[in-house]
DNA sequence: GATGAATGAGCATTCATTCAT
DNA sequence: AATGAATGAATGCTCATTCAT
């Protein structure tokens, strides 16, 4: 029976769009299930029948946005050749996408730690998993020699922090400009340093 | 009365330590002020002799320690001349107190963001102090033509969120190393980027 | 439709049979319909289409072991002639009957007390009917002269707690040996008392 | 600071008499913390204050009515000599105690059962205390042959079971009469069987 | 100043019951 | 008949905060 199934699986989705809502808006430990079951138009019980827990809800999420995540990045870095213009373009996708969806990049960056000791591990993870993204096309730019051998864990670390330090300042900014403007001098700091143009 | 006023501040003070120890270790929400009334050897009516509130602990915390980092930085600064190198010195010093300190580190860059909406408005500005500290020089460095102009403000937070991110992963890191070895790299990309020499 | 009667005349043994195993195993509180189900191989639905509710499938569930035990207990007395050996015999269907169904034990003596007041009547009705077994017999004993006038009322409601302690003791007991051990012991005692030659 | 001190103990006792009473008038698991509360006169936090759980409240209850009456049995046993007046007399003061407190009756032979595994050892141990407080006399008057070899411990419980059936009878009699009216057939029984007189 | 008993609003979670399909 | 998603009232427990002593 696809039409009960995919009943349910829209529920599931709506539930989790809900859960966005509140979480982004309020702080995961602010966030009360009856919220998100109201926002999801739904009951608490029926938050209870999709997921276990409050915290299910928010991993899953988390997982969710870094699976979305992922995929684009994957994507755009497919469409280059040259491993720096891979790095690169990972940096735009995440920049490109968290502007398009502030809620988001709030709730991945900010919300997701300190919602408790459970959830650094998963984080930790998580955005090591995007640092790796970085790094092995920085990886592949020391082989050919594109660029000088360097320490590219942490090198992919630090641009990851670079992009989501200004990505977290623009999310918690009270009145927000273009997260894209900050493009140019991200880029040009990250493959030039300070000695850019 | 100054001897009861000494013994006061020094209570002051143990409450502060055993909220540092208590909050980096179990979170902010998960800790208690119980926890912290033991750890400071002192009844929970005690602690709220002292303080106000939960939040106010927190916050006093994050007051102590940013002043702390922002002395140190400035005195290091201070001996320097040249303003790049005083960009630099700032970032060495933030990566050696929290390298020294890796309580502190988790504090400050990980229970501090998403302790609720409540605290955002002032890691927003905490956070933004600190890049400013970074980006006066890098205004300086641009009006003395040692390096090309570029917007310094998203630079400095660029900055500052790639060293924020080396020593969160750090800070979460099961079995971490030694902070300071990232120095070198992260010296290397922020100056002259992926080109390092 | 005499086939179709059958098949949920099954599914409502099924059900009854399922519910206890669940509730002699987990309490009538702590049962869940849903387990009820499973263990029937059922659906929540499929259960609540044959009984009105949870309380109704204990209830229904005592009241069938009830009638077992009484039809046993009748059958077993129908053999005997002498007043008193009756009411050995019906002590000793009891005790045989919960000695080879120790579940049963467990749910008749110790679930269905204290499961809540709503059950209490019933299991007062039932207990007393299973006493009044008992006192019939003893009432025709002393009409026969063959014992002595007594309160027969109480002294068969001692007997059959006397019977119900041993067994309860052994539904009871984390490793329990052979309930019909304590028959010679139990008949002795009801019978002649502590000086039973 | 004995006022103090004192003052919480009677805190203490006074939620141990208003739960005593929830609990029997409603059963163990129809009783809320908040109606223990209330009739403690505290809040649900001050019942917490002083017990971890419910389910210590309840334990709590059934260890000091039967610390209340193993002292009374052993205070009564005291004072008789001969083994089977020791036995006699504990009976009676079990049938005494719950015939002046039938809400402790009904709390102990009815809640205590079915309150949920948890219990059930416990309540198993309890209840092997009390045989075992008959079976130490009845071992004693066979050693000094004052009545023929038995199975103490069966007869010390079955002993127990009788006096316990004919309570609980009593305890959930809709309009009972008086306990201690079945005293005179319950001794007869238990020391000369059905061949009292 | 310090203590710790008391407060009570707050919340996640459970689960019997219902009902559209 | 059967299913299982949905409901929502119910409740144990937490914990920041207060305040009498």
């Amino acid at each position: 029976m696809p039409v009960e199934q995919l009943r349910s699986q829209q529920r599931h989705q709506r539930i989790l769009d809900a859960a966005t809502q509140v979480f982004s808006t309020k702080g995961y430990h602010a966030a009360l299930v009856d919220e998100i079951a109201a926002e999801a138009d739904t009951s608490k019980g029926g938050v209870y029948f999709h997921f276990p827990n409050k915290q299910a809800i928010f991993l899953a999420l988390l997982d969710r946005l870094a699976d979305i995540l992922r995929e684009r990045v994957e994507s755009a870095v497919a469409v280059h050749g040259d491993p720096l213009a891979r790095a690169e373009a990972a940096l735009h996708v995440v920049l490109e996408t968290f502007g398009s969806h502030r809620r988001l990049a709030r709730l991945f960056l900010v919300e997701a730690l300190g919602a408790g000791p459970e959830f650094n591990a998963r984080m930790v993870a998580i955005r090591a998993d995007f640092a790796d993204l970085i790094r092995v096309h920085l990886d592949e730019a020391v082989a050919t020699g594109a660029i000088p051998p360097l320490d590219t864990a942490t090198a992919a670390t630090a641009w990851f922090g670079a992009v989501n330090e200004v990505v977290t300042h623009w999310a918690l900014a009270r009145s927000p400009g273009r997260l894209e403007d900050a493009y140019p001098t991200i880029r040009g700091l990250l493959l030039h340093g300070l000695y850019a143009s």
